[in-house]
RNA sequence: GGCGCCAUAGCCAAGUGGUAAGGCACGGGUCUGCAAAACCCUCAUUCCCCAGUUCAAAUCUGGGUGGCGCCUCCA
């Protein structure tokens, strides 16, 4: 399979660099707030890659570090910790904030069905494997102590750059204030932090009480879990420039050769054509979706239905679209799971299918064209279980829950509140006596109150509208 | 100012040298008392503009135009 390399700009062949384990790192959650759709599209993009991976035959060891100490409001590591601003503000100790938003965290991925990595190993619980990182650092001469931290110096290592293609120069050039001026250069980033008296979350180190920076656990958790050299390294596009960029200073400098293969970034999601921000409202959670009538998952099909690579525009149609597409989705793979066990389709069509789906998948994770040909198996002329088959191995990437969405299409007949149960069944009854008019005001009635009638072949069915 | 991405039907979106996937919406049809839902059919001679390379370009090259992201915490 091939997958595009940030660090290359370019497509290459995947192979894992030990027998048939995939090493992994994503870049996590940092638990001091709600994670948002967009953060989910990153997820939603390291799931399908773990899908795609274990379709091909690999064993996976994958990590993502829960972020649960706090980062810096801004950078140039100036100004409050994140945590430190939540916990002020909600009166809770920075430890019962993480630990509430890991836990939303937890149940928002689920509901994309969204595979939790193999481990998920929390900051606070890796101090010591951090500060042994930077001490190694020091020892090595790529840190430097100034009066509020420690500093790795960029311009000892020679490589700094060359994931994002910064100028560094250019940065200098720019408009960009050095605010520290113990710094060498300004693009120096801090290791280690010492502490003011009022932080709440630090920890003894041999530069006194202090706590980690803020780019240090990716490289420390990494490695601890994953060893010297991993395989691939994921996160959003908007870490390229520093936060990846500084991983590769300091684990470079560290090991003497590259840490990670492959960089993938997820590109972002944009909300009506902007970015997402909290100022304009619309950093939207998958409780909004769900809020709103949506299934969860008709979010995931709608990033499914994106390049990774590509920015994906967020907007409520959109979803709604997404929404009607899955829904009919389903309807199709249940006339398939239907069909008579009698009805065959040729071995030669099944496995053109399954051949097309591969190459798609395998092409970078090119799932809007695998999803394609699902789309071409679920509306094949022939309802086949042999089709049936071969859409629930594709569900093994999708995760759309073809099975289960099946099932509970056949097993729908939910609860009704009895006045509206009577304004049905008066209904059915002017239906019988061809009393169209009364039949009709009853419907219109219902569907003012929000329920959505239709009489099908078995009978009244009804549903809530959206 | 620096770095980077993108521009394909009303909308979302594949395709990166060989003659335009898929989805949503629209229109037509089947079904229905009428609807709804579902299903079937239809829907880009053309890929932002201009020039070039080539037997052949949406795909490559050069130049425009437009949009977006990052450079400050961000997925």
């Amino acid at each position: 399979m091939k997958l595009y390399n940030t660090l290359t700009r370019q497509k290459e062949e995947f192979r894992p660099i030990e027998g048939n384990t995939v090493k992994i790192y994503s870049c996590g959650p940092t638990v001091y707030q709600y994670a948002h759709i967009g953060n989910m599209r990153s997820y939603i993009f390291m799931d399908i890659l773990r899908r795609v991976l274990k379709y091909n035959g690999y064993q996976l060891k994958h990590v993502m570090n829960i972020t649960d100490v706090g980062h810096l409001v801004s950078d140039a590591d100036e100004g409050e910790d994140k945590m430190m601003k939540t916990a002020r503000e909600t009166r809770k100790s920075p430890w019962e904030i993480a630990e509430y938003y890991t836990g939303v965290f937890m149940d928002h991925i689920a509901e994309l069905n969204i595979e939790k990595p193999e481990i998920i190993p929390k900051a606070t619980e890796h101090i010591d494997e951090m500060l042994e990182f930077v001490e190694a650092l020091v020892e090595k001469g790529y840190g430097y102590e100034t009066s509020d931290g420690i500093y790795f110096d960029i311009m000892k290592f020679e490589g700094y750059g060359k994931l994002s293609g910064l100028d560094l120069e250019g940065q200098k050039a720019g408009a960009r204030v050095d605010v520290n001026k113990e710094k060498r250069h300004p693009a120096d980033f801090a290791l280690w932090k010492k502490a003011p008296k009022e932080h709440i979350m630090q920890w003894p180190s041999r530069w006194g009480m202090g706590y980690p920076g803020w780019h240090i656990e990716c490289s420390a958790m990494g490695r601890k879990y994953l060893g010297d050299e991993f395989d691939i390294h994921t996160g959003g596009v908007d870490h390229i420039p520093v936060h990846h960029e500084n991983e590769i200073a300091q684990s470079e400098a560290l090991l003497g050769k590259p840490a990670v293969r492959w960089w993938l970034h997820g590109e972002f999601l944009l909300v009506d054509n902007g970015k997402m921000s909290k100022s304009l409202g619309n950093t939207y959670t998958v409780t909004d979706l769900r809020e709103k009538g949506y299934d969860p998952l008709a979010f995931r099909y709608m990033c499914l239905n994106a390049n990774y690579r590509s920015k994906l525009n967020f907007t409520w149609d959109g979803l709604k679209a997404a929404q009607v597409a899955l829904d009919r989705l389903i309807e199709a793979v249940v006339a398939h799971k239907n069909a008579d066990p009698e009805v065959k389709v040729p071995d030669e069509i099944v496995q053109g299918f399954e051949k097309e789906f591969l190459e798609a998948i395998n092409d970078d994770l090119n799932i809007p064209k695998a999803m394609a040909v699902a789309w071409n198996v679920a509306r094949y002329g022939t309802k086949s279980q042999d089709l049936y088959r071969l859409l629930l191995k594709m569900d093994q990437v999708f995760a759309l829950d073809f099975s289960k969405a099946a099932e509970k299409i056949k097993e729908e007949t939910p609860e009704l509140d009895p006045e509206i149960l009577e304004l049905i069944e008066q209904r059915q009854q002017a239906r019988k006596e061809k009393n169209w008019k009364v039949a009709d005001e009853i419907r219109d009635r219902l569907n003012e109150m929000g329920i959505l009638l239709e009489d099908t072949p078995q009978g009244v069915r009804w549903s809530y509208k959206k």
